[in-house]
DNA sequence: TAAAAAAGAATGAACGTTCATAAATTAGAT
DNA sequence: ATCTAATTTATGAACGTTCATTCTTTTTTA
């Protein structure tokens, strides 16, 4: 079946196209007319894949929240302390946005955009199941605060989405001396 | 010159009428026909006070920015300590985006959107040049660690951005014993 | 009555989406 | 294998809107 991967590499063509636009112009910026011309097919051709622009920019999503997600847990250990399994994810999240760019500045810009509704969003967001998991294990054991894992979210993840926008910009390197005081305030704001 | 008077509050209420749109459904859902029809003008009008959309969204930055910046200094006092000036402004920071919804999700839109150019983004940042410089000499007196300003930024005022987005979403309640823990986190991730 | 301010209608461009057709592929019969 | 008919797959043009902006005319002010 020649034709089942041409179709699949049409449809990843497609989200590639919609994640490079994203990146350099805003979702607005990414309309289905050039993401037609990058991924070198019909616009008419997008509505084959997606049944609408919204359904696209929501299928990227998942899909690379997803990988982000892939890449968090990716040497997850359940054997190993709350504190190692912590600072795995933790540099295995900053490594993949910074190896990553288009993609981690994608998902931020999800974050605030009309165009992915709570559905999805809370789909996408049950991805990083485990690392909530961890996050109760830890209070449990009284390593972490006894604070909402949104408070635990904007003070120990957020941040990085912040450094990855100043870095991006020009404006704040992000070497390993950098990572290693970031890491360090993460943990600090969370840890008992 | 009663004439001024409607000049300037004609002004207000085109800024007043994009923060209220931009706040529901994003810098693109605010058309330049929706905001005059809820300003009260003509379209044709808008462009007697702004030059283009463009700068009519930098304007309102800049004068929400202030706004913001005037609110988080408002009982700044050189004589104080660094803890307590840092919390003060921390908690007029906090208490400003929520009594000032729309303003705040607007300033926070305002981080991503690519129609706000670098130069104004950094004219609005230096509004916030007393909390730079109480964190220089908090560094200097060992009462911070000796971080970036960016890390600094990143880990004690920006997680406020994501609680109030989840607040506003009805995720994440935001009650007194909620910002207590949530400035703790903050101090405790610059604190040496 | 001259000048300034504001209006509404109009402009061209761009948007997401659809439609009627054309190309490509498959299936069946020889 | 080869031809043909049916079916799928893809297309470019076109649709109706909406956009930011401008032009001409009308209203208001001095």
């Amino acid at each position: 079946m020649a034709q089942l991967q041409k179709s699949i590499d049409k449809r990843t063509a497609l989200l590639k196209a919609t994640l490079t636009l994203v990146n350099n112009g805003g979702i607005q910026g990414a309309s289905m007319a050039k993401i037609a011309k990058i991924a070198a097919v019909s616009p008419a051709t997008i509505y084959l894949f997606f049944q609408s622009k919204q359904d696209l920019v929501s299928q990227l999503y998942l899909t690379v929240k997803s990988s982000f997600a892939e890449a968090a847990f990716s040497d997850y250990n359940l054997q190993e302390s709350v504190e190692v399994r912590f600072k795995k994810i933790w540099f295995n999240m900053a490594h993949y946005k910074l190896t990553h760019r288009e993609e981690a500045s994608f998902l931020s810009q999800c974050d605030n955009t009309p165009m992915i509704d709570e559905l999805t969003r809370q789909e996408g967001l049950e991805f990083l199941t485990p690392l909530f998991d961890l996050w109760v294990k830890g209070k449990e054991d009284c390593i972490f605060k006894d604070i909402s894992p949104y408070l635990m979210y904007a003070y120990s993840i957020y941040p990085m989405a912040f450094l990855m926008n100043m870095k991006n910009r020009g404006l704040c390197p992000l070497d390993e001396k950098t990572l290693q005081e970031s890491f360090q305030a993460a943990w600090d704001s969370i840890k008992v």
